[in-house]
DNA sequence: TGGTGATTGTGAAAGATGTGACAACTTCTA
DNA sequence: TAGAAGTTGTCACATCTTTCACAATCACCA
């Protein structure tokens, strides 16, 4: 019954274990509720309570040890194994997104690139080869592939996310300033840096 | 008392300002909060509260304007000028940020760019001539530049961020994967590919 | 001109989310 | 060993957000 469970807990969670991260590399072996909330800006029961729908992960007096909170949180958000992510689009967007360096231990890796244009295929970005569209359906299908990333054109973005829901993604990170129509069990997140900054303007002056 | 309106209200006003820029590029003059709801995955309702709360922008039986909408949701989020935008951070991602063209008729353009990599400074990205940290606080104060955006490694965020604000800097769009501290007075924004990758995967399998 | 179908703006109700407060427990120290 | 200080998990409550439902209005057409 995890479907219980607010959408808007679930999203506080990689936060939570981007902290504790970042906590763990700093050496701490242990914390609690009000130090994580100082740092994020968040109430100390908001955490305590979200963490509670998955069990109790603490000890009262003491606090949450980090390496076993995080290893929990990780197996909650379904981030122990590594998945293997689609990129479509190889232009400057997808450049940059091919070559980040920050999706290793955190649950992802890229798997395969594709786009249309024929002057980049073939190519390669960082170390992965540059595969036309027509072979998508297929290469996901084939490998099971579950996530993607577009970094396609406005124009371009439905017919790519159709395309990709019908080789079996169910997870979509939009680039593409765009809204996507998809199946409920699909799900999109998006990424607009316009849109993130739209929404600070309205507090200016 | 612009106070008195939600925070989530504001925040999907761009999302709105975004359809109808596209709906005006399809060609189309007119849209009714269903249109729209349908569109965005949102109930007609929710989009007809929210605009309320600005005032009337539509007609019984006819629906929105879209042109004039427009024009008021630029009004109400503050984009019908155009900010300046500091980018701090020229590696990978600066670059990508830098060279990316969504910004232009969105409200925003990058003014200046900062490293402090010895390697980086003096040459340019796109337009942009790559600047020494240590020039930033003046710069930005003179100018008097309001926006930036961090894509900078996790460490060095931080007192990034602390350098931007004591110049000046009331919104911050932070790409380092890490929280930020700042005043009650500055407004920050995250992305993160991965903390939206780790959104999904709950919900797979 | 009057009737029909469409759509907005909004108050009230329902539902979701966040906060406060505290018993229960743990560790530390004297 | 006993008391003090700290912290969790949780229940009841407060607040925030969304949905419902409908009067009011508009455009169109016979």
């Amino acid at each position: 019954m995890p479907s219980s469970i607010p959408d808007i807990v679930i999203s506080r969670l990689p936060v939570y274990l981007r902290a504790l991260e970042r906590l763990s590399q700093e050496g701490q072996e242990v914390t609690s509720s009000h130090e994580l909330g100082k740092r994020l800006g968040i109430s100390s029961a908001q955490i305590r309570k979200d963490l509670s729908h998955f069990g109790g992960f603490g000890k009262q007096g003491t606090g949450y040890r980090i390496a076993y909170l995080r290893e929990q949180l990780r197996q909650v958000l379904n981030v122990e194994r590594d998945w293997e992510v689609a990129l479509v689009g190889a232009g400057d967007l997808g450049n940059a997104v091919a070559r980040y360096r920050g999706f290793s231990n955190r649950g992802f890796h890229i798997a395969c690139v594709f786009d249309s244009s024929t002057d980049k295929i073939g190519k390669s970005i960082a170390e992965f080869l540059i595969q036309p569209l027509d072979t998508m359906h297929t290469i996901i299908a084939e490998r099971g592939i579950k996530i993607a990333m577009v970094a396609v054109p406005a124009e371009s973005a439905q017919s790519v996310a159709d395309t990709l829901i019908a080789a079996g993604v169910r997870a979509i990170l939009n680039y593409a300033p765009i809204n996507l129509n998809v199946p409920d069990n699909v799900h999109v997140q998006y990424i607009d840096p316009v849109i993130h900054l739209q929404r600070m303007t309205y507090y200016l002056e």
